[in-house]
DNA sequence: CGATGGATTGACAATATTCAAAGACAGTGG
DNA sequence: CCACTGTCTTTGAATATTGTCAATCCATCG
């Protein structure tokens, strides 16, 4: 089918040499499509594969005892999800599609084997675990220290600049394809709440909706409102690189010196 | 003075050669003293260290525009802080001490090159980021999904469960050096209900306070309380290893085969 | 001893939740 | 083309939870 989505997704940070392509495409299993709604994974199965988002959303989640549940992040198409349980033999949330979906796998136990054989993939994938921390701060200050109105605009805002870095080619980045209680969910509100928020946006123009989602209309003043600011999103893949190439050649990899 | 922290820290994980001890040594520059309540870096500073703990507590968080502030995550002896600063130029949010503590630096621009050279350390440091990324989540769900008397319990019971792993020789684990206002501000709620909430659970003999914090009397009933579930905090540290030894050895490092 | 940082209390207000019911909309099958 | 179904959204009223303000208390420290 498609080529492997794994390898466009990092050369979105860096060059790639051959053998470095090589090894991602061999990690890489058939692309498998899941339908909307789908668990791709769930609490306490062995936690055995990674994957690349190709197309379509997932969300990761966690079900509460109460029936409650906080959904934990959302992931776009370039995302690279489950990384967060390479330090555990099961996996710690479930994992969601919540539009339809082409996930590529990857196995686990092979990361260690590609982390020795080059440094430049093994410092993207370390990269990429320390964004997916930032973007788990953020989400905790909204969560702790803004009102409703603040995390919704915030939160929207923030899957749009992700939106817009990973696939600006191929979608609409202000359309989102969640519905009120996901975003209920994820930001620990109730779907009335968010509702009557959103509601409130939609009477200033800043947002309005669709008959799959949610669209922004107004970043700026969604801004305003979120007191938004896009600097968690920005890796420094520059500064990284130039370490790499700093470091001494140990290892029998490309990336040119 | 002390011998390497950071090597004490990693062969709480697996056993080090030679050459990873040599390795940790080299990065680890002399330990650092900061009297409680010190600024080790502020939001915005170029993000050029990492420090492991090597006594007392520090925290993370990020001040708000309103004057309020997020507390993000504590950090107790034996812990690694910085991680997540790998991926940005700048720091995205504060690092306090909040007891006098003892903290040794290393360079951030080591590590990639420590990635080539140490596939078992690649792999802990790869382990230890998977495992703040645990945490997090963990304090996302309970900043959405719980009421402040879960909250608090749930909070104190991973506090002293960390506390257990990391220095079960050298401390009290069920004495927390906490204010209440540090509280508040971790767990989203105001200091006034913190202290409402921490006195119902005193009235019940569940918690007590002591000069300088507070301390858990009975863990198994807090565990109720809070829905508390420690496996988020047990790194798989066993098939990690087995992974690393299963892989092609490429590289001239020890660590056995 | 006064100064400081933290803990505690009460009264009141704001924010968000719950419950329950109805409306909108797309997809399905007759 | 229409009724039927399921999912998502919207609304109101009553309630619960948590926050704010302001004052007091308490212990520690120089």
């Amino acid at each position: 089918m498609t080529s492997s989505c794994i390898i466009r997704h990092f050369e979105h940070y860096a060059e790639l040499g051959p053998e470095e392509k090589e090894l991602l495409a061999s990690l890489e299993k058939a692309p498998k499509s899941f339908p909307k709604g789908s668990l791709v994974w769930q609490q306490g199965m062995d936690s055995d594969y990674f994957f690349t988002v190709h197309s379509g959303w997932a969300c990761s989640l966690r079900n509460m005892e109460n029936g409650s549940r906080q959904v934990l992040d959302f992931y776009v198409p370039g995302d690279v999800i489950g990384l967060r349980e390479f330090a555990f033999r099961r996996r710690i949330s479930n994992m969601m599609t919540i539009t339809d979906a082409i996930l590529c796998p990857f196995p686990k136990q092979h990361l260690t084997d590609l982390f020795a054989r080059s440094r430049l993939l093994c410092n993207l994938f370390f990269m990429m675990a320390a964004r997916d921390q930032a973007i788990l701060i953020e989400r905790l200050i909204n969560l702790g220290r803004r009102s409703a109105r603040e995390k919704v605009a915030h939160f929207l805002l923030e899957m749009a600049h992700r939106l817009d870095k990973a696939c600006a080619d191929i979608a609409d980045c202000n359309h989102l394809p969640l519905t009120q209680v996901l975003m209920a969910d994820a930001l620990g509100l109730s779907t009335v709440h968010v509702n009557r928020t959103l509601n409130e946006l939609k009477q200033q123009s800043l947002t309005a909706s669709a008959s799959d989602g949610v669209v922004i209309l107004d970043r700026e003043q969604l801004s305003k409102v979120a007191g938004f600011d896009p600097e968690y999103l920005q890796e420094d893949v520059e500064s990284l690189l130039h370490n790499i190439s700093d470091a001494p050649t140990l290892v029998n990899n490309s990336s040119g010196g």
